[in-house]
DNA sequence: TTGAAAGCGTTACCAA
DNA sequence: TTGGTAACGCTTTCAA
């Protein structure tokens, strides 16, 4: 009452306008052909009742749910918030929308999550993980040749027959290395992710390869590798950092796997006293906000988030919408930002 | 082939186990009477087949996709994601997952992921809003009384017939400005959010509220709102300190209307060489991790992110599940939490 | 305790 | 260019 239940149905649009449901089915979908006359008939019906179709039937029909899924190691990274802005605009050009999950750097949820994106029927996946093991790599593989998944990670790039968007890490890192060595830094350490099989492993390359380049030694006392996952990466910069200057006095260089290790490298050598960058310089990687709100702001190497996301988005609706869609590999360069802390 | 496709349905199960897709459907749901025999049959069945319910089909007769829908102002706010992390925590508790929409704080977005999560069939929604105008509000009031709604700010607490689950801001930011009386403070200014109807209305009145208690004069020159949504709230934030001072060299305290507000501040502060907090204080809103990022430390309310995002949860699918279930109102105290900038 | 059959609201094929 | 009708895969009466 006051407005009516607006639960009108096909039918009663095919009633009101004089027509079948076949033809209102047509008209609806711009698909094969329908008179002029016959179709303003038709769209006029849909106006009068506020005709909606049942996306559940049409689901059913179709077999599309007109949903993907970004699935994220952790929902609070701004990295993946940044990206996810853009994932949503394109997705809502094509109507689709987004179920956002947040995997807490958990295998286990992860596996859990696809189960029941799978059961829910979502068109596909945008896959972000950060600790990879044999049995989720194989599993996320497997899941691709069912529904299309993009992985979002340069540590995929080269397995065969999948879908990859990312930022390859290796040559920017080592680029980033060599800009250090160029100011005259020459002990210059690594702090990576915690765990062995992170996906930042093709940035320690780089700093390996980078050292290389410069003709400087390679030191594994120069590197840290938290095993475990602190509650936060920020603090786990922090602890990396005093690990790393407690083995050596001499480093004049941090070269961190992500902007928050970096931070959290900053707040520590800040803690101690030591000037950045005359003392040691600090570098991050990711390019998040974060890095022009930390003092000194933050040296770090750019991801082409706006890229990424878009490119990545079409290329997984492209292959909803047509399976034949050959399986793409779109690797980005990282780009330095030069800040204060370098 | 190796690994057959599974798109086995209730009536291959039915088939299989001997008896008729009524029976089939009675064991999925867990519904009416079946002999235990015949159970076991079918769950063998089901097993077998590696069967599951068309999610589709059900939803077409139940009514309820499954699915509930967060609404946020900027998915980049830390704040809003690690509630959508305690949100997603508790839907897949109840086989619920979550749509995330970011509204850019754009009016007209918020109207057109309304009409998208509507068209299918969204089962409730989170409402997070950072600007109100009259429209959205009607709105929104008037979508939550065709799916359940829960508004999550406490601007809305006064309306009736709506839920709310939010923190006062009121009383939290009075107790804030006597706080930094006690600490001697007696010129405390307020950096507001920008825009002019904003949800942080009620924190800006606690603001006035506290100096009344405190015996201090209110001072419009000691308040910005600045009208335009610069880039970022860190920035708004600095640009806002910087008109305060201009204005007023007495200035021994600002109270924020979020943290970035506040990051802000401490960033201008720091860079025309001003000690916090011995000569001026700051205090923000929010208790987002970056308040312990920055330096110094930044003194603010926090809200209970845990707490809210779960009863949210909670109250929202249980109005899916009965829409009985009556409308109500939660609201928790924001509590002032010490650090280094005051 | 079980099964038959009637929906649910579409899409898509085949005739007309 | 249109309409009839058979799916789609399930839930839910109603009888038995």
């Amino acid at each position: 009452m006051g407005g009516g239940c607006n639960i009108a149905n096909i039918i009663d649009v095919a009633k009101l306008a004089g027509v079948s449901k076949s033809t209102v089915s047509r008209v609806i979908n711009n698909n094969g052909y329908v008179d002029t006359e016959t179709r303003k008939a038709v769209t006029d019906a849909i106006a009068e009742l506020n005709y909606t179709p049942s996306s559940f039937a049409q689901s059913i029909r179709t077999r599309k749910s007109k949903t993907i899924a970004m699935m994220v190691p952790d929902a609070s990274n701004t990295f993946y918030t940044e990206l996810f802005k853009v994932v949503e605009d394109v997705a809502l050009e094509y109507d689709y929308m987004v179920i956002v999950c947040d995997t807490r750097l958990s295998y286990e949820y992860e596996l859990m999550l696809a189960d029941r994106l799978l059961k829910r029927h979502t068109d596909g996946l945008l896959y972000f993980t950060q600790q990879r093991t044999e049995e989720n790599q194989e599993f996320f593989i497997n899941l691709s040749k069912k529904i299309p998944v993009i992985f979002m990670d340069y540590a995929f790039a080269d397995i065969p027959d999948i879908s990859c968007v990312a930022v390859e890490g290796m040559q920017s890192t080592s680029a980033a290395v060599k800009f250090l060595f160029n100011k005259g830094k020459r002990n210059i350490a690594y702090v990576n992710l915690p765990g062995d099989k992170n996906v930042t492993m093709l940035r320690f390359e780089g700093y390996r390869q980078g050292l290389e380049l410069c003709g400087l030694e390679y030191d594994p006392e120069m590197v840290v590798v938290r095993a475990e996952l602190s509650d936060s990466l920020v603090n786990t910069g922090y602890c990396s950092a005093q690990a790393l200057l407690n083995r050596n006095e001499q480093i004049d260089a941090i070269v961190a796997a992500s902007d928050q290790l970096a931070v959290g490298v900053l707040k520590y050598l800040k803690h101690v006293g030591i000037k950045i960058p005359e003392q040691i310089s600090v570098v991050g990687f990711d390019n998040l906000d974060l890095c022009t709100i930390t003092e000194p702001t933050l040296t770090t190497i750019a991801q082409p988030i706006e890229e990424m996301g878009r490119e990545a988005t079409h290329l997984l609706l492209s292959k909803i919408y047509n399976s034949a869609v050959k399986n793409k590999k779109i690797i980005y360069n990282g780009m330095l930002i030069e800040r204060q802390s370098t």
